[in-house]
DNA sequence: GTCTATATGCAGATAGAC
DNA sequence: GTCTATCTGCATATAGAC
């Protein structure tokens, strides 16, 4: 059974463990929990391998503690947006300004999470729920939208796939993208990605409005 | 540099490589390349290391064989639909249709493809160049398609991340979204997956349609 | 807290018999 | 082609000095 710890903003930015965790962070990014090294760690974060033991008992821990940290992050903004009151369209349109602003930053997250959806789906379950998480509330409305009328008919897991899915493509296949459709421009791709925001607000707005 | 090798259709299906390619893809898909053990792969193939070292010289090779090999199966098909001559929004049900048709005998790609396009896109990019893909025709076809009117405005990077990013979510997501949104039940999922293409397509129609 | 040096285990790969 | 046994290297983790 693993603790989820709180995450570490609130800490010395300059402080050793502080500089773990962000190194920790790219070279998970890059290599994921399985083809990271705490070699690799510790250089970057500009210390030895023994020090990050003293910090982190194990890598399986440090992974825990950056990918949970980060992730803790995302949920709050989504539960009180699920939880609301306000319009369905609104909803949508906050889900998607929450999910930009947070991946502006975290441009990471995405993989980081798909990884670790295939390879600890349990313990990421959990998490979610631990954290307050439920659709439960949004689904319903969705049910209600559509039997009054004011939206096209489509159940939740769907929309929500497409939502999610078009919001984190860009990100998890940046690599690729980059290089097919912007000529491995990075400033281009950077302004493709600040577009997305409004284009999948409107895009999604369309498919669900109903004929006049 | 790596040679890209021809996949393994045409063989028989009981031999011991094809079984090495079944075993490895399974393990592929759960542990990734770098999480994956040669001594599973081989577990699984009902077979020793040795032997599977006799048929693979290295893992690296056994990763590459097992990804292009799956990957140049759906490749073809999305060519020639880019490349074709019929009327745009025939062209978006086309690929969608491809699409689904190809992750429901292999569910497991997106998840590939995602890892590879994080570890070696440079690789990738080659690959998928050398196999003919290219996205200028169909790029130029959106332009005028919207200088028409026909369509909604918006450019090919973004409906591309839409369209891709809707079909592949719900399996790069499974296990997670099964769980949240389908209390873990695979049947449900199963039947979920089928309805995508019909969701997506009259998604994607709804939100490139005019006003009237 | 931070280091050097070392222990431990395991995974990829090979040798060689059959 | 298939096996058993073994080598080699490397990654995680610890011991212990400062």
């Amino acid at each position: 059974m693993v603790k989820f710890v709180k995450n570490s903003l609130n800490m010395c930015p300059d402080s050793t463990k502080e500089k773990i965790i962000q190194a920790a962070q790219q070279v998970f990014i890059r290599k994921g929990m399985d083809g990271a090294r705490m070699q690799e760690i510790a250089d970057e974060a500009g210390i030895n391998k023994a020090l990050l033991h003293y910090y982190f008992h194990s890598k399986e821990q440090l992974f825990n503690d950056v990918f949970y940290g980060v992730l803790s992050q995302l949920i709050p903004g989504l539960i009180e947006i699920f939880k609301g009151n306000e319009p369905f369209l609104e909803k949508i349109e906050a889900i998607v300004a929450e999910y930009d602003t947070y991946m502006s930053k975290n441009p990471f997250l995405p993989q980081f999470v798909i990884r670790e959806i295939n390879r600890d789906p349990d313990q990421l379950s959990r998490f979610m729920s631990d954290q307050g998480l439920d659709f439960s509330h949004i689904e319903a409305m969705i049910e209600i939208e559509v039997n009054k009328g004011n939206i096209r008919p489509i159940s939740f897991p769907h929309l929500f796939a497409n939502l999610i899915g078009m919001i984190v493509m860009p990100y998890i296949g940046r690599p690729l993208f980059q290089r097919k459709l912007f000529r491995n421009d990075p400033v281009k791709y950077d302004q493709f990605l600040q577009e997305r925001k409004a284009v999948i607000t409107s895009f999604v707005k369309q498919s669900l409005k109903v004929e006049r």
